[in-house]
DNA sequence: TGTACATCAGTGAACGCGCGTTCACTGATGTAC
DNA sequence: TGTACATCAGTGAACGCGCGTTCACTGATGTAC
């Protein structure tokens, strides 16, 4: 059924890439002829696209559950916390798919729409985590940490920034501040930079704590938020 | 000669993605017999290796070049504003290549020594910049910001990771603060972070105001690290 | 309980294609005398 | 100035291989009567 055809597809993926996935290959390993595949799949983008989805998805389930565990809701550093480390995890205990999702676009290939909901989904709730926290009174507007001259982060947003970030808001997360939205996403850059770099090898030779690091850096976030530090 | 092939071979990249890059379709571009490459290239690989190194040289001048257009060394901000603009604007210009170095690594293909010192080049330059900028007094020890109970970043540096700070700092810049290095590194995970989600895709329908939104996240990268205001 | 039939997962051959790499070779160019 | 020779960039055929996709098909399973 299609679903082990996408579990051994995985697994070709960990060893070749996604550019040079191959129908044949996958169908050879499981002691199938290769046109039996077209049942199931119309063709090979969008066994692709599926296991784009699933990745997404995969990805998104960690995320929402290493998040949700935090049971005390207003220690907003841990649910923080949760949530990056869950992605750092889940890259590292799938690499390939981690890739496909955010390394280099395959070729030729186009993600169609449904995927987009699928990738909102850790950005979102990252996102969500600050609108709650903001919306609790636990964090406050960072333009106004700015303006009462704390020597923080000062903004000096431009017009179409501040209409990317408003449209945005209203999606995500209705309510909550601009400027604490864009250190929200401030935070998912560096989470995914930190994660791609760590992935694709440029920490080597460099950063050898890597976990560690990795929470050194979201804590950093975390701090320009302005969230309250850990009980 | 080699630097025809190579030039092809880019445009392939761009076309079909380093993992599809063919070594007969390259040599029928140039009208020539697909066996003619190897008087040049011992195999794919090393044409491979070649190109990442070229690439990697190739921002490396950029950056250099545009951070070196700051006359007056004592804008530290004017220095990190060109050299991070100049990584995201080579990365639009040549996106192949940049998915070449920063993206998903080619399966099959393992990086040998000598790109390690090309690769460094631009962290590097980032790096210099702030080393710079505390041997001229300009730029504060963060740990004693923090320890100033400023409501700046706070940092609980384990020791693993403050070995490898020192030794990553002993290497590009010593007598730099372990906790300057450090927001350096966030600065240069941030920059290498945005790049990537916006060339790789993820930006799109959130953020298009692109050019704006990367300069301001890099100005709040120069804000954490304590980089005086522009003039 | 037994027969006729439809469904449909999987087969196997074939299509036209591209790939990296090897090998003995050709033929133009340049050098030595 | 003219001949003999070495160099070496590029040729063309061949090797063994893999690919996505199509198509008519088989044969087991399940349903209807």
């Amino acid at each position: 059924m299609t679903a082990e055809i996408k579990a051994v597809a995985r697994q070709h993926l960990a060893r070749n890439g996604a550019a040079n996935l191959s129908l044949r290959a996958v169908t050879r390993d499981m002691g199938m002829v290769s046109s039996a595949v077209y049942r199931y799949f119309r063709n090979r983008d969008e066994l692709l696209t599926a296991l784009i989805l699933d990745a997404y998805n995969a990805l998104g389930d960690a995320v929402e559950a290493a998040e949700a565990s935090v049971k005390d809701r207003s220690r907003l550093r841990a649910r923080w916390r949760a949530g990056t480390r869950a992605v750092r995890e889940w890259a590292l205990a799938n690499p390939a798919e981690y890739a496909l999702i955010y390394g280099s676009p395959v070729p030729g290939y186009a993600a169609p729409k449904d995927t987009v909901a699928a990738a909102a989904r850790t950005p979102a709730l990252l996102a969500q985590i600050l609108a709650d926290g903001y919306a609790r009174g636990l964090l406050a507007d960072p333009a106004d940490r700015a303006a009462a001259s704390a020597p923080g982060p000062s903004f000096h947003l431009g017009e179409a920034v501040r209409a990317d970030l408003a449209r945005t808001r209203d999606d995500l997360a209705p309510g909550m501040p601009e400027e604490l939205l864009l250190l929200g996403m401030t935070g998912w850059i560096q989470m995914f930079g930190a994660v791609s770099l760590e992935l694709f090898g440029q920490f080597n030779n460099v950063i050898e704590a890597r976990a560690e690091f990795f929470d050194q850096q979201m804590d950093l976030m975390a701090d320009l938020a302005g969230m309250p530090p850990a009980a």
